[in-house]
RNA sequence: GUGCCCUUAGCUCAAUUGGCAGAGCGCUUGACUGUGGCUCAAGAGGUUACGGGUUCGAGACCCGUAGGGCACCCCA
């Protein structure tokens, strides 16, 4: 029988990186709350039109990077086709417009927690199946709707203790002056288009604003003098634009412009950004996003403009844990019920059970270990005490109590036990939960 | 999808020009038969990623596959 091993890309996440884990996502809910967002959960399948629909046949996402797969329909005839999400925003998109969310007070805001997929060679901090923290405020266009999604992102990095966050930020303009630019771009690349790279030449056709942030030598010379979006933008285009980047100045966040930046999801409109940080490699991204006023009515709502972005929890648990930032303890059990003989077991069983109902954590050993191995074990789990019923105690209905850290110990009756944990336990489990 | 590098015990790594597969940590047990940390001892744990080839002999050399790392592409 060969070993099992992890599908490629896909990796466990081991106890160890539980206190971490819970210290980035508490962070990010914490920070979505704190600024009105309430949680939406979509299923991790959605239709793929979905998502060639919403976030755009030609982007790679959707061209080679999905995880799809043919349904079973009735009666063995084939059903439609699946996709494991390679993104949040077509699902939560999908979910505003089938649950009627739209006449709801507006804007809706709302974050999700949870795994993507896509298909990609895994790399440092790209894995193929990773965890996303998703924003979106949906139903407003006003430009303060684009600096909230900024200041999640921000304050989430910042709280963790992130140095040298930078903005790059950019506007796409929208469906009137877009295609302006785009043909402007094209009129421009035209002459060059046999001396640009193979694939910048497909995008040209495909996809022009892609040969924007090209990094093919060939093509690199010819962009520097290409004409630039932010020069297209139309009146609102620009106004809106000017807006956010004037409560960016005044709120001193930290942004440079990147005419370059288009981001590869078709759905953008206006702003686009993506936050740069250290410590990740290749991988400069630690979130990215931007506005998206076509998306509802394209997935078949009714006109609806929104923003959001998305942050990658692997990429900031990594980044923290090199910084060397310890996250807080989570709270375990104080108490370790041992035991001796096997009707002793029974009654430390007992009484381990009976503090739990009581709301109050304590640890039990399995497998009728030796009484020594059994306080190593409480001594490695950090127990602060180990309560010992054996034979002794049985006959006596009395608990042997030890503290480990002063390494005293006393014999007390079933009662001043149970008056003891409660007085000491529960407020001890409520400290290390705070 | 492309290029380069890597893969030996649960983890981190040794193994002379091809010549008996090892250490530390961790784990289990024990060191006055009711008591932790520290120390000491013993034990368990391996198809050397997988499949072929060369050789008297392969962890080592060759080919292939898988997985990982780095970079490209793109993004979280």
């Amino acid at each position: 029988m060969p070993r099992f091993k992890s599908v490629k890309g896909m990796q466990d996440i081991l106890p160890e990186k539980e206190a971490l884990w819970s210290h980035v996502t508490g962070a990010a809910v914490s920070i979505a709350r704190r600024f009105g967002f309430a949680k939406i959960d979509t299923p991790v399948l959605e239709a793929t039109a979905l998502f060639a629909r919403g976030v755009g046949e030609d982007t790679d996402i959707v061209s080679k990077e999905m995880y799809s797969f043919m349904d079973r329909g009735r009666d063995g005839e084939q059903g439609e086709s699946l996709t494991l999400r390679p993104e949040f925003t077509a699902g939560v998109m999908r979910a505003y417009i089938e649950n009627g969310l739209s006449s709801r007070p507006q804007p809706q805001k709302l974050y999700s927690l949870g795994p993507i997929f896509r298909r990609e060679r895994p790399q440092k901090l790209r894995y193929r199946q990773f965890n996303q923290f998703n924003a979106e405020i949906i139903g407003s266009p006003d430009p303060v709707a684009d600096l909230e999604i900024l200041l999640v992102a921000y304050t989430l990095h910042r709280e963790l203790g992130f140095k040298n966050l930078n903005f790059q930020i950019n506007s796409t303009g929208d469906p009137e002056c877009k295609p302006r630019y785009i043909e402007a771009l094209k009129a421009y690349l035209a002459p060059y288009a046999g001396k640009l790279a193979p694939t910048d030449r497909d995008r040209l056709q495909r996809n022009p604003l892609r040969v924007l942030d090209s990094k093919e030598r060939e093509t690199l010379p010819y962009l520097a003098d290409a004409p630039r979006i932010l020069d297209y933008l139309n009146d609102e285009c620009r106004a809106h634009f000017n807006e956010l980047l004037g409560y960016l100045d005044a709120l001193g966040v930290p942004y440079t412009l990147n005419h370059k930046l288009v981001r590869g999801l078709d759905y953008y409109t206006k702003t686009v950004f993506e936050l740069w940080g250290e410590g990740l490699g290749a991988q400069a991204a630690l979130c990215g996003g931007g506005r998206y006023d076509g998306l509802i009515e394209l997935l078949g709502g009714p006109p609806t403009p929104g923003v959001g972005f998305a942050a990658g929890i692997e990429r900031i648990v990594h980044v923290i844990e090199e910084q060397g930032v310890g996250a807080p303890a989570l709270p375990q059990p104080r108490l370790f019920v041992a035991y001796q003989g096997d009707a002793a077991k029974q009654a430390a069983v007992a009484l381990a059970s009976n503090l739990r109902l009581r709301g109050i954590g304590a640890r039990i050993a399995f497998d009728g270990r030796s009484l020594k191995a059994q306080f190593r074990d409480a001594d490695r789990y950090g127990c602060a005490y180990v309560a010992v019923i054996g034979p002794d105690e049985l006959a006596a209905g009395s608990v042997t109590l030890r503290d480990l850290a002063h390494s005293a110990q006393q014999t007390l009756s079933r009662e001043a036990f149970g008056v003891w944990a409660i007085q000491t336990l529960s407020s001890q489990d409520a400290a290390t939960a705070a």
